[in-house]
DNA sequence: AGCGAGACTGAGAACCGTTGTCAAACCGAC
DNA sequence: GTCGGTTTGACAACGGTTCTCAGTCTCGCT
């Protein structure tokens, strides 16, 4: 235990900066997913001004802090989103982007029981359907 | 159409050659998800000597047939390996990468279902399932 | 067998998202 | 105000992947 402690014992000092602020803005301001890129062009056309470096290093936190969810497109590169604390899936639209929050318990449990008739253990999994949207795909 | 045409109309030629039988044996050497570049290794330990951009293309080429999948790994780095041509997802071993193919009729519907019922169309989703396989997870 | 058109390949550069570096700025406690 | 640890930002570095393009190979046609 090397940190200045505060709340539990051993967590580091987060402090509440004006760039994790703006980060935090950033993401009340969509609710689809987006790029670390796009996050930081946010900000800046929000006036302002935070390096790239830190919008990493804050979204990483938050998704460890279990607050953004990151997810990866088709392509490998990361996207993320704020979300709620529960567990949960996304059905996210190819054109626009929008994305609505699912949840599988179906899912959850055909996955722990196929996992367990092959002797698998410390089960994770990953689940997101993409689609088009209503109004992306009448236009 | 502009290629020269052999079976259907407007499928440009793909050809036999050297290295693409080289790709295709390392494919059947393994049957866990390896990256390219583990491929390109194997490839050259057999003594075959196939160019890294081969093999990306080649890959790319038999995904896009449905001949191999490729899914990304939570680092973004695509991996790859033969699969059967129907439908399925994967259980796969965070230790050593042993993979099973298991099929999910449940988890199709209740996609489909999900996404109608949010107006969603033209649905795909992606499903992996990730573990320690028995034999990790005793060691 | 020989030829021509076009597919294919490899070496290396380019690309691009992401992470590491490190000195300077900052925050909070005293 | 001062001090120590935290945070930041500019930029370099990194790693996987794709692009480039001149040289090579295949195949269909004679």
């Amino acid at each position: 235990m090397t940190s200045t402690e505060r709340g539990g014992p051993d967590r580091p000092t987060v402090r509440p900066t004006r760039q994790r602020r703006a980060v935090a803005a950033a993401l009340d301001a969509f609710d689809d997913f987006r790029s670390a890129q796009e996050i930081h062009d946010l900000i800046s056309r929000q006036g302002d001004s935070v390096g790239l470096a830190t919008v990493y290093r804050t979204l990483s936190t938050l998704a460890d802090a279990g607050e953004v969810d990151m997810l990866r497109t088709e392509e490998g590169e990361a996207i993320w989103r704020r979300c709620s604390g529960t567990h949960h899936h996304h059905l996210v639209c190819r054109a626009c982007g929008a994305t609505v929050e699912v949840e599988g318990p179906a899912v959850e449990q055909w996955a722990d029981t196929v996992a367990a008739e092959h002797g698998f253990a410390a089960i994770s999994h990953t689940l997101e359907v993409f689609g088009t949207c209503r109004s992306c795909s009448t236009r």
